[in-house]
DNA sequence: CCAAAAGTGTTATCGCTACACCCATGA
DNA sequence: TCATGGGTGTAGCGATAACACTTTTGG
């Protein structure tokens, strides 16, 4: 199909622009973080944003939003999905502008601080976030539920910690999510009981003087039990 | 903000189309039913499709949902919900169009028949939808998924049914959603235990000598329930 | 030797599942 | 009177929550 034949159809469509927006988790010392940098283009230059960008026309939206997280922190491969659309006509008042939000988790190990710096990113605690600009508080809202609903179905707090991770550090973790504590035995019970994690021979000694042993996710176990019609609930 | 200034900004964005697409569940004598409709606009006329619209300039993308919702069924004010994005740059073979497709529950007793008829739609028993057009399938795969895992937590078959209805009804409801057969005892007690039916003095007859009582969904009490931390599953 | 975190087992309770019988009614 | 779907109660089992003591080791 030619050029010319294609824009015969739909021509009373009015265009807009679409636009992607990043919510970057990481985890860190018994707290979640979020990544936020200073807006580079007017309005609201200078002010505190998500990271984002506008989907072009030869692009796929999550290859954009992929585009943009590799621009910031480096990384490729990481877990990204989609949070959602914000969609009012009137949300940037500069242009008629439809996002759809992502949310992404990362290991603050793997990521690349030079590059997040050079875009003068600042990883902030999440019940510290300031005011954002547009509609971003809002969004981070919705992936702070939506990154808890997940946490119960999805072993996501493997996407946050290192490669290599203490029992205790998995719970902090979960901790955190869900702003209470559990219980220390029977979050080790119910971890192991799924036979997801390889245990190590070593031993993780900062923060203890005995040491926790360090455990790794196993994959393969995990999905077999997911096509198995495994449910994670932590 | 005066018109001229307002397009200065983000000049080097590139524009697109935006449409949202419906998937609209019904649920009539154990069935789960989604109503679909010939295409009337070129490429694909004809063919079978969900319905849709774009997205206009001045319109948020939720209110487009509905508006075709209303067109199509006269019906507002009736459960409709994002379920995500498709944003491939090659999805549709005429225009870089991004599709932000919702589901909705309607009552189909509820519902402008002649409407419907008007716009050549259809009711399709959902395990015998035809071939859709562009990536309609995979729209209504994902919202059958979306549904059942939806069906878990909130109480949305009350959304099908029609007001009034008897506790055989909302069973049939989820043993077609879950596609297994359900205890009639124990669904009976554990929807009875949540308490947010009121009992009605009437029965319905129309499926057996016995008939059942009628209930009715008891909105406050189940909101109540909800603000108090409250999960209903089934 | 002691402080501080890691690691381990048992018991009681609750919720869920499985299951069988009676009820109301129109034909 | 009987066939058909509607309505109810209970016992057993499994999963979860609550809970206390021992282990390790650097300082």
């Amino acid at each position: 199909m030619s050029k010319a034949e294609k824009s015969t159809f739909y021509k009373d469509a009015e265009q807009l622009m679409v636009a992607v927006d990043c919510i970057i988790f990481g985890f860190d010392k018994d707290q979640l973080k979020l990544l936020l940098f200073k807006r580079k283009i007017y309005p609201f230059k200078n002010k505190w944003s998500l990271i984002g960008s506008f989907v072009n026309r030869k692009e796929n939206v999550d290859s954009a939003a992929n585009r943009v997280l590799a621009e910031y922190t480096g990384l490729t491969n990481v877990f990204l999905e989609e949070l959602g659309c914000f969609g009012k006509y009137n949300r940037d008042p500069a242009e008629r502008v439809v996002s759809i939000a992502h949310y992404a988790l990362i290991r603050l190990d793997e990521q690349k601080l030079e590059l997040a710096e050079s875009h003068e990113a600042h990883w902030f605690d999440v019940d510290e976030i300031p005011k954002l600009i547009l509609d971003h508080n809002e969004m981070v809202t919705h992936a702070l539920e939506e990154l808890r609903r997940k946490a119960r179905y999805q072993p996501i707090g493997f996407e946050l910690l290192p490669e290599k991770f203490t029992i205790p550090q998995l719970k902090n973790f979960y901790d955190s999510i869900y702003q209470k504590e559990l219980d220390r035995r029977n979050f080790r019970k119910r971890i192991l009981a799924m036979d997801i994690l390889k245990k190590l021979d070593e031993k993780d000694k900062s923060t203890s003087r005995k040491g926790a042993f360090l455990y790794q996710f196993d994959k393969k176990k995990y999905k077999k039990l997911v096509a198995e019609g495994f449910n994670f609930i932590v």
